[in-house]
RNA sequence: CGGGGCGUAGCGUAGCCCGGCUAGCGCGCUUGGUUCGGGACCAAGAGGUCGCGGGUUCAAAUCCCGCCGCCCCGACCA
């Protein structure tokens, strides 16, 4: 592509919205314009990018047999309350006109023709995939392409006849991810994952690394555990019961409103103290103790309860309900609320906590003698320097950038699509399945954000929208000019991608800068001082290297470099 | 949805507190000329409903009210 005749608009500064360098770069080399607050149109350059990320996964999963849909965006609304979906928070967009919605993810459409099209276990397993567009209600799009309202994914589906057969599509999706990331140059890490309201038994990401994510991942540098902090958990001690119960006792602690406050005031360390916290669970009231300074993991309560909607209890309205505010409220002597408590405080004795009066608090609390415990589950927060669960190494906690997503779903959409199949005896079972999604975007944001420098853009000759950049210095001259038309011929001959900076208005310092901002891997430079020489110098854009090439040897000089693998 | 910020030419911005504007600057753009190995120079030009609506005033980019949009923090996030 000559760029005098290219529509890549680069930006010199840099654009006042844009806080996260992938999103400022995309922005400044011509990627993509943002058109509304979570939608961007991507321009040409960046839709190469995308096409060349949209062919590796396409590979890819056509390697582990996947076969490729394209599924309709404009879904029948029935559909979505069919699975009860319709109505999650902040999901679906509908259609003004008519009962349509815009679909968000597709479970239910294969869902849909799985369960007119698959009968027998004859037909089991399939595994169908699509790179396609995806609309979504964000309440607050961010970070450039990072979390859009539009976005592309490609997301596929399993169907398989057992929980065996669902372990092996898994296994192949994971190994494919695997190989798409790394081809990508990617450098990412796996994670085990909540499976939140996708619903489901067991998950896991593929994250980067990055302070820009909205993820957070517990990791283990010693044994490899890694968690999203949703699941994570540590070694961290339990409560251990005294042997003696001691008789309940009321405390005066004026004023005292939180563990820390009472931590100074009593003269003892946390773990002496249950914070209560009160939620409700689907409209009821329900509340959680927890040890000490120990953070409620809001996704883990959630899928303790067993999902659903869990929100905190106003104050006026806990007033109301406990007689107290919320640095008084305990267990003890509590009526009308379900009472859960963290597993570090298993059966624990000898606790203080509020007394549902507010300046006073309860000591040596039973928690089998005193509190009517509805169970014990893992709800704490891992924090940063806790022992692995696997091998007591001090743990690390990130902050991550999901790429992509991998659900064993289990039989949720089969049951309640009726998706089914007769098995060798005649028996009708429903089918198992397992869905998998990879952002699109996200895999160009994420490589730039691990791929730039202050000029710019790195690419790899993976995602490079093109693998050379001639740069002709003064296309004014005629021998420059006459040399760089012949070596853009010649490449475009022998199919390397090719992008050629043949403008007449333009400085040699601008085109330079050019060059380093939109980032392809090598640079062809050609001036007429080297003419003279009879060379032209090629430039590494990763490392900056700089090669004087004779002009008989461009052509095989630059297959050579684009044949490493380095690049 | 809570908190904060912003909206002035294609981009980046000054002016707003304290009304007097005929709205300034840099980049980019057009024309002509010079220059040509790290975002060149000279000259002449084009380009603005100051987000939208209402109000106050002799006078509004500037003050007041309402709305819309965008960004950031939080909540949320299959």
């Amino acid at each position: 592509m000559r760029i005098s005749e290219a529509f890549i608009p680069t930006l010199k500064e840099i654009p006042s919205d844009a806080t996260i360098p992938s999103h400022r770069l995309m922005l400044r080399a011509g990627l993509m314009r943002q058109l509304t607050s979570g939608v961007y149109s991507y321009l040409p350059l960046g839709w190469r990018a995308m096409m060349k990320a949209m062919n590796i996964v396409r590979e890819e999963m056509n390697a582990i047999g996947a076969q490729e849909f394209h599924l309709p965006a404009l879904n029948p609304e029935s559909l979505w309350i069919q699975t009860g979906r319709r109505n999650i928070p902040n999901f679906i967009f509908s259609i003004k006109e008519r009962d349509l919605v815009l679909a968000p993810t597709h479970e239910e459409v294969i869902g849909w023709l799985a369960s007119t099209h698959i009968q027998s276990y004859k037909d089991l397993p399939q595994t169908w995939y699509q790179i396609q567009t995806k609309f979504r209600n964000e309440p607050r799009p961010r970070s450039g392409v990072l979390r859009g309202r539009q976005f592309t994914m490609k997301d596929s589906y399993s169907l398989d006849r057992s929980w065996e057969d669902l372990d092996i599509s898994y296994e192949k999706h994971k190994e494919a991810y695997k190989r798409i990331f790394t081809r990508c140059g990617l450098n990412f890490f796996i994670v085990g994952a909540s499976t939140g309201a996708m619903g489901g038994t067991g998950s896991q990401e593929f994250m980067i690394d990055s302070n820009y994510g909205e993820d957070t991942a517990v990791l283990c540098s010693q044994c490899g555990y890694a968690a999203n902090t949703e699941v994570a958990t540590s070694s961290i001690p339990p409560k251990h019961r005294s042997i003696v119960s001691e008789p309940l006792r009321e405390i005066y602690t004026p004023n005292i409103k939180t563990i820390n406050e009472l931590v100074d005031f009593l003269k003892l360390d946390h773990t002496h103290f249950a914070k209560a916290l009160a939620y409700r669970y689907n409209g009821s009231p329900i509340l959680i103790l927890m040890m000490g300074n120990d953070q409620l993991n809001e996704a883990k309560l959630s899928s303790a309860l067993g999902g659903g909607e869990i929100q905190p209890i106003d104050p006026e309205e806990l007033r109301a309900l406990t007689g107290a505010d919320a640095g008084s409220i305990g267990p003890v002597n509590l009526q009308g609320f379900t009472i859960i408590a963290d597993k570090r405080l298993q059966n624990a004795n000898n606790l203080i906590s509020g007394a549902n009066r507010n300046d006073y608090h309860i000591a040596n609390i039973d928690l089998s003698r005193d509190v009517p415990i509805s169970g014990y589950y893992d709800l704490r927060t891992v924090e940063e320097g806790e022992p692995c669960p696997q091998c007591f190494a001090p743990l690390k906690i990130s902050n991550a950038i999901e790429l992509g997503h991998i659900f064993k779903l289990g039989t949720k959409y089969s049951e309640a699509l009726n998706i089914t199949y007769l098995d060798e005896t005649g028996k009708s079972k429903p089918v198992i399945m397992g869905s998998y999604g990879i952002g699109i975007e996200r895999i160009i944001a994420c490589y730039i954000e691990q791929n730039n420098d202050s000029d710019g853009i790195i690419w790899s000759k993976a995602l490079a929208p093109y693998q050379v950049h001639i740069v002709a210095l003064n296309i004014k001259n005629n021998v420059t000019k006459e040399y760089c038309e012949h070596l853009y011929t010649q490449c475009q001959n022998a199919g390397v991608e090719v992008l050629y900076d043949d403008r007449v208005d333009a400085s040699p310092g601008f085109k330079f800068k050019d060059a380093d901002l939109l980032g392809m891997p090598v640079q062809v430079i050609v001036g007429e001082k080297g003419l003279k020489q009879n060379t032209i110098e090629v430039k590494i854009r990763r490392s900056g290297e700089r090669i004087q090439v004779p002009l008989d040897a461009t052509i095989s000089t630059l297959q050579r470099i684009l044949s490493s693998t380095s690049l």
